[in-house]
DNA sequence: GTATATACATTCAGCAATGTATGTATAGGC
DNA sequence: GCCTATACATACATTGCTGAATGTATATAC
């Protein structure tokens, strides 16, 4: 029973990938043999050295599945020409937030970056590729606010670097907070008025205003 | 020469930990061999099984020098009778954030505890720490808020367990961002305005009361 | 001044994981 | 109906690290 089709073959693929999802959030990236993925998925070593280069080949492609939010982030963001840019803002923000409370597989990849790799050696390409998607979702998100002072949403005055740093932070934060301890608050409930309340800061805080300082 | 005096002893002990950073650090703590730690101090292995355990040992020990930022923050959220509450948690805030930007061994251990450090098997302890560290500290900033709330520096209504919430979500995620790509913004120059802004939207937030919704 | 605990260095056995080489049976092209 | 590339399984050699055992020289207690 080898040989299979290629559909079949797909199939192996993916659960692979599945069982890589698995083993590396229960046992985190480096400590995960490729034998305890195959295992899991139900196949040999010999399976996976198929499919992938490596155990760092299995991990790359096991991320990509999942985009990182980041990423997800800038395709969002880059609808310039937006009639109520601040409201799809807050629709995109909600929205990744009750994803990763929700999608458990969403959030098993997540766990797995903030808590079960680390980015030293191969995996130093991750931290760069999360970096450069980091910043090309910045460029979306500037336009955004731009379009937002031009439509008369956010003041004129607002420091727009400074805003897509807090944004970037609060979103990171809250979900890293709320994987370290799921139990202690309702991400998912609580979202809309942590995005409000960011937004609200936006509109009235001084301290994010170019003149002041 | 072997045979050191005690305080030579602890100097070597002292070493070991410099060189444990260094090399988590470089490596990642999973990635790193005690013989790399070893040659880093310039000991070898066996001075390192001389005064720990294995590994894990090291690792814990390392951690404990530079205290993580939640339990210094419940120490210093204790202080319940204050005058102005909010003005010291302000001062703490920056402090810890400026702490992060410029002393490059408390930087370090961050990264390593971020971004260098698998939470799983042996080390999941270290995240159980993190979350009862949290909690404390959680207790402390709650009291803060009240007394604050008491002060009048804050509104009635403000819903104590989302500012603190929002507090370490502020707080982990300024640091993360900021870690992983220290280029993109000067932390130590913009704390204060992003501290502020937080404030702000403790005081002046419609999303942030108890009584809406 | 001697004995013993101390503070390491050195050596060695053993495992666990990796990567590769090889085996093998079938799918699909012809 | 044959051939070959495919999709794996199996077997093997190598490596690197750990932990423990042992060696050793000196502080320090007495």
């Amino acid at each position: 029973m080898v040989r299979r089709t290629k559909a079949e073959a797909m199939e192996t693929r993916t659960r692979i990938l599945d069982a890589a999802e698995q083993v590396f959030h229960r046992k985190g990236v480096l400590s995960a043999s490729l034998h305890d993925i195959a295992s899991e998925a139900g196949v040999t070593r010999g399976a996976i050295y198929w499919h992938f280069k490596n155990k760092h080949d299995v991990f790359v492609a096991m991320a990509d599945r999942r985009r990182l939010p980041f990423e997800a982030l800038a395709q969002r963001a880059e609808a310039g020409d937006e009639a109520d840019p601040l409201g799809r803002l807050r629709e995109f923000m909600v929205y990744l937030l009750q994803q990763v409370a929700r999608d458990p597989s969403q959030r098993r990849v997540f766990e797995i970056m903030f808590q079960k790799c680390e980015f030293s050696g191969e995996n130093l390409d991750l931290m760069q590729r999360q970096q450069d998607a980091c910043k090309a979702a910045s460029g979306g998100l500037e336009t955004t606010f731009r379009n937002a002072i031009n439509k008369g949403q956010l003041p004129a005055g607002l420091d727009v670097g400074r805003a897509v740093t807090l944004l970037h932070s609060l979103l990171t934060g809250l979900i890293m907070h709320w994987l370290l301890d799921p139990s202690v608050f309702e991400l998912a409930d609580a979202a809309p008025d942590y995005v409000d309340t960011f937004l609200y800061s936006l509109q009235h805080s001084p301290s994010l205003l170019t003149a002041q300082a």
